[in-house]
DNA sequence: TTTAAATGTGCGTTTTAATGCACTTTTATA
DNA sequence: TATAAAAGTGCATTAAAACGCACATTTAAA
């Protein structure tokens, strides 16, 4: 999964669960302008940052082995 | 996974394959001085820093929705 | 044990993430 | 379509990531 791709999957996410960004900033305690700048595609968080929204979210960064060939 | 338990990943990783610091360094672009603190416990890498380790150690980020109550 | 390789750390600099504020643009809804 | 909520952006500041260099510490091999 590309660095860009793990910042749509929060905005997918919010969407999905029908938070706005200031809520999602407030619950998550990452700043709104922060989250509007990510999510807007611009920057490159912190794994800090991502991790704030990630468990608000409920969702969960992991490192795996890559499988070769994968559809590929 | 914690966010620090994604680093103890790269390094346990890394170690596996018989790299050293420096090498993983030169091969990812990421600095070596950089590497060293993260891997020390310090330091709140970016995305991007992780995504660079993570390429050159075949190993992928991924963010999934968290499961309930696992192994809880 | 010696000694070289690998890893960790202090210091200083540059770049940039994180942030707030105010304003614009877009989206959705009454 | 008015208009209010939500999302995006410019500007400026602060904190911290990324980095190199030199040196200390630890680890492993001769």
């Amino acid at each position: 999964m590309h660095q860009n791709d793990l910042i749509i999957k929060i905005k997918e996410r919010r969407e999905m669960l029908k938070v706005t960004q200031e809520l999602l900033a407030e619950l998550s305690g990452v700043g709104l302008r922060t989250l509007k700048q990510l999510e807007s595609g611009k920057g490159n968080p912190t794994l800090l940052t991502m991790q704030k929204l990630a468990d608000v979210l409920g969702l969960e960064m992991s490192l795996q082995v890559k499988k070769l060939n994968e559809t590929k």
